[in-house]
DNA sequence: GTGGTCTAGACCACA
DNA sequence: GTGGTCTAGACCACT
């Protein structure tokens, strides 16, 4: 599991680890039903507090992201098919909606907000990867 | 000058007082020169603590968007023609580079993403004037 | 009487006032025993309050560079010859004490102290000028 | 951390932590990277309210010479090699340009601005460690 | 009237 | 432990 902190975005760090892992798995590059890397292990692996990697799993398992085995670890969550998709696309909407209010309040036009997005994909390369299971 | 206060959004007070203020500037809704809401009257209309308001004036001051005149006031600054512009970008931008990123993470494609973005802009009623429907 | 008000330099604007016409006395550019300009007509010249100009020059009949006749007006105090000239290296070495200890904190040579200063002499194009009255 | 505070300068306190601070690190007096004293601590050793100390972390953080770790404290900045040299010298410009356009409206001539310069210097006991007989 | 500073004390988020 | 925020209330400088 690859994770990168940045300690100087403001974001909490434990938002971060959360954030990430989420859009992992449910983007499919975290396979189901396996076990985490140990609390301990990552806070070595990302130098940080084991607390704040605690405090991450935890609010996964809240979210139901993570399944915890009793004795054995955390796991992740066996998510129906048409869950993950709804949280893909709600977790993007919950994003968007925050950037068209202030477009539509700083009289931005749908135009100029499409102009950035598509710059915004290009810079991230997506066009040259395959989309198929949308 | 119309603020919004939300106590329970865990942002604190005084960025949303500072977010609120920058944006009406940039947007055109606070006219240049002309002098703000003083520190202690804001603060009662909000009903919050003046030392609150004083902070987010003093940051705006910081950030160029306000100019102090000792024992009178502070005023709306007056902006070069392209920094409003630029300025509206860039808010704008950091929105929605946090959206794109978690978009190609999840592998949701361009032409989702605006279509997202479209049903957005209709609900907030835009294009703005130009429709005589509203 | 010249004067010039900088409302954005963060220095109190009775300050710069009283500054500026020490200066001018101890400079010689203001003749001796005449009447000051009345607090009315500076104020409106400035577009300050007249409470402001009002201060300045009670601080200045403080300091000994003002005489007040009572009904008539203020008038520039008449100095020992030995007087202004004391007055004027005191001024200078006041804010000269400070840079230097600033430099040598800094550890900042003298030598290239003396380069500033001499960059800062040719700005006000001193050396044109003749300075025989030393 | 060595600070000075005096109360009746008029100086706010907080100004007075963040000069010393800015003056201290760019002179190189405090090591890089380094953990700075917490809030709370200095503000017990200087005798004045944490919110105070905060101010002045918080904006010396703005200008960029700390840099926070949430939930564990504030840094010394790394500076890139030529800032600490330009921070040094424009923090002296800035106090020479007043000394030299009072000393250019005076009529003070160069050659004397230096004489002072030099003594006080000299009273200084600068230049630092090339001489022996301190 | 304006804003700026400071205090004492509370509560919170983060690691 | 760290810093951040907010309050209520005081005092000050400036115009």
């Amino acid at each position: 599991m690859l994770l990168e902190i940045d300690h100087h975005s403001g974001v909490p760090i434990y938002r971060q680890v959360m954030d990430q892992i989420r859009r992992q798995i449910v983007a499919g590059q975290l396979p189901e039903s396996e076990q985490l890397i140990s609390v301990r292990e990552l806070a070595e692996q990302l130098k940080v507090n084991p607390m704040t990697i605690s405090k991450a799993y935890t609010m996964l398992e809240l979210e139901g992201f993570l399944e915890r085995q009793r004795g054995v670890g955390l796991f992740i969550a066996k998510l129906r098919k048409d869950q993950k998709g709804q949280t893909k696309i709600r977790l993007l909407e919950q994003m968007l909606a925050r950037a068209v209010a202030t477009a539509v309040q700083l009289e931005i036009p749908e135009e100029k907000t499409r102009q950035i997005i598509a710059r915004l994909y290009q810079k991230h390369g997506f066009p040259l990867r395959s989309h198929s299971d949308d």
